[in-house]
DNA sequence: GCCGTTTTCGGCCCGACTGTTTTCAGTCG
């Protein structure tokens, strides 16, 4: 069971307890552990199976300690089960739908029997929800359209695929004379993995000007709501992007508020609350309510004895009493890497040929480059016609002596099979400089096979890196069912890379699991898995990732010297 | 239901937009 599953019985809990009417601290209680679980990094299961003592961790008590045990053990949470009884399966769709939330869903349900959207939209066109308390005949409207737009459960964008929509906005943006200051905050800023909608900040002398020309953007496919203050709309590839104006005196207060997290700004706001203080997006206040920070973002944070602290950091996870106690890190920076440990050449998986690669990694100014094709792919393996293994390690030797700025590492990937051995298609391992181990397939074992597996490939001596570790695929497909902890203890004590994969849908390991890897000791090397040279540049989303998990150089492989890297 | 550098009780982040119940509740971020 992975973390998220287990947040989810909280969320249930929570949008249910709402509907209900239940006391909305408890409810927030609820939201809050459920954030702790998915975003922590710990491996919920395993800090059951050890007795740990769950409480400790922050926004989790007693009670919520003793219902993850409950979900963990049993599978099932008994107050959720008895609360699901109380109303139809589908009532947590209708929150799903803009313009209505736990009061409305609850208006519906009791008033009209209303239990799905298939049923919400029947009453709509009957035009019976318009003569609700608190409806109208323009919200059933709204309703109505909702019901046709449903989204589907949590649509995030891939960090990657925002990107260019991002800055395309940003560009059409900074052409409007009404606008001085842009500035795309929220997640975008904070390098999230996936991002659900972009947040824009702007100054503007004119700001109905500026929100008309915001409103303009060709790709627009609604607006969803439009003032001096705020707009938001609807982008053609669903994507919906805030525009928040305000005045200069309080860019650096709404830029700290406009990029969270939530949960680094509550937590900021709960610091101010203890001192008198109050904080919002126009600026911090003393208790006479005059301003004492916000034209910048570091001075927030001098404001509270802190030091500043970067957006990928600002989830809550303990950058508040680093920065306070001056250990932030100093995050691993881009022009720090000095190669590429994992890509694919046209021996194997990949498009282009190890020169492409090679010419690709000094125009990016590396000092080496690992080519890792699959073993199976340069060997027999698989019944394979072919077996260019010699031809390949010819190829790079070659290269070498013709490239002499790069250092080319001779490396392989090697699939894992269900017992944990290396398929090395009868090749031996020491002929190359680097060995990646990696778990494609065989999804399916139970927890403790998959954890055997691993811990048996990370046993092997030749084995440098660990690919993918966790293998999951965002919003594809899930990690693999093991004890990550253990696989990570296991790295460490053999001395074996985690590797980060920089493909946008992997990003695996992700930022928690970094974080979490790190304090165990854990090392990491950062890998393009380009299939191409032109996808080796990916390499930087896997090196915001790094950054998210509070990496510093000395952390990741990819920053050391050749020297120190081969020894 | 969580939490505590006064507190084990009594708090719990803050504001914009919408629609209209013309003074604020509901929703949303």
């Amino acid at each position: 069971m992975s973390n998220r599953e287990i947040a989810a019985y909280f969320k249930t809990l929570a949008d249910l307890l709402e509907i209900k009417g239940d006391n909305p601290f408890r409810i927030r209680a609820y939201r809050n552990a459920a954030r702790t679980i998915e975003t922590s990094g710990y491996d919920f299961v395993h800090l059951v199976q050890e007795g740990e003592d769950l409480s400790k961790l922050p926004d989790i008590g007693e009670r919520i300690a003793q219902k993850i045990t409950e979900i963990v053990t049993t599978g099932k949470l008994g107050k959720l089960e008895k609360l699901k009884k109380e109303f139809p399966p589908g009532i947590l769709d209708l929150l799903r739908i803009e313009g209505i939330g736990p009061k409305r869903a609850r208006i519906l349900y009791e008033a009209l029997g209303i239990g799905s959207l298939e049923d919400l939209k029947k009453a709509a066109e009957a035009g019976k929800i318009r003569e609700l308390p608190g409806f109208s005949e323009k919200l059933e409207a709204k309703i109505l359209k909702g019901v046709s737009l449903y989204k589907k459960e949590g649509i995030r964008f891939l960090y990657a695929d925002a990107e260019p929509r991002a800055r395309d906005l940003e560009a059409y943006l900074r052409r409007c004379d009404a606008i001085d200051r842009i500035t795309i905050a929220g997640s975008f800023r904070r390098r999230k993995e996936t991002v659900g909608d972009l947040d824009i900040l702007i100054t503007s002398d004119d700001p109905l000007g500026a929100m008309d020309h915001f409103t303009a953007y060709p790709v627009i496919k609604e607006i969803v709501s439009k003032g001096p203050t705020r707009s938001t709309v609807i982008l053609e590839n669903n994507l919906q992007v805030d525009l928040r104006r305000v005045d200069n005196r309080s860019y650096g207060a709404a830029l700290h508020y406009f990029t969270g997290s939530k949960a680094h700004n509550i937590a900021i706001r709960k610091m101010a609350q203890e001192r008198g203080w109050k904080v919002n997006e126009y600026g911090v206040y003393d208790g006479k309510m005059l301003p004492i920070a916000g034209e910048d973002e570091a001075g927030i944070y001098r404001l509270f004895g802190m030091e500043y602290i970067e957006p990928e950091l600002r989830e809550d996870r303990g950058e508040l009493e680093a920065a306070r106690e001056g250990r932030l890190p100093t995050l691993v920076d881009p022009e720090e890497i000095r190669g590429d440990l994992h890509c694919y050449s046209d021996f194997g998986l990949g498009r282009d040929s190890c020169e492409a690669l090679v010419k690709k990694a000094l125009d990016l100014g590396y000092a080496y480059l690992a080519i890792t094709d699959r073993l199976d792919h340069l060997t027999c393996a698989h019944g394979r016609k072919c077996a260019p293994l010699e031809e390949y390690l010819e190829t790079l030797d070659t290269l070498q002596k013709r490239y002499s700025d790069l250092t080319i590492l001779k490396g392989a990937e090697v699939p894992i099979d269900e017992e944990g051995r290396l398929l090395d298609g009868g090749a031996e391992l020491e002929r190359f400089d680097l060995v990646i181990a990696s778990a494609d397939e065989s999804l399916g074992l139970d927890r403790e096979e998959q954890t055997r597996r691993h811990l048996a490939a990370l046993a092997h001596p030749a084995v440098k890196i660990l690919a993918h570790p966790s293998g999951r695929i965002i919003s594809r497909r899930n990690a693999f069912d093991m004890d990550l902890r253990r696989i990570i203890e296991a790295a460490v004590e053999h001395r074996v890379l985690l590797e980060i994969d920089a493909r946008p849908e992997r990003l695996d390991l992700n930022d928690a699991h970094i974080l979490q890897a790190h304090k165990l000791g854990a090392r990491f090397a950062l890998g393009s898995v380009a299939a191409g040279a032109d996808e080796m540049e990916r390499i930087h989303y896997g090196l915001y990732q790094a950054r998210r998990g509070w990496l510093q150089s000395e952390d990741l492989a990819n920053t050391w010297k050749i020297e120190h890297l081969l020894n």
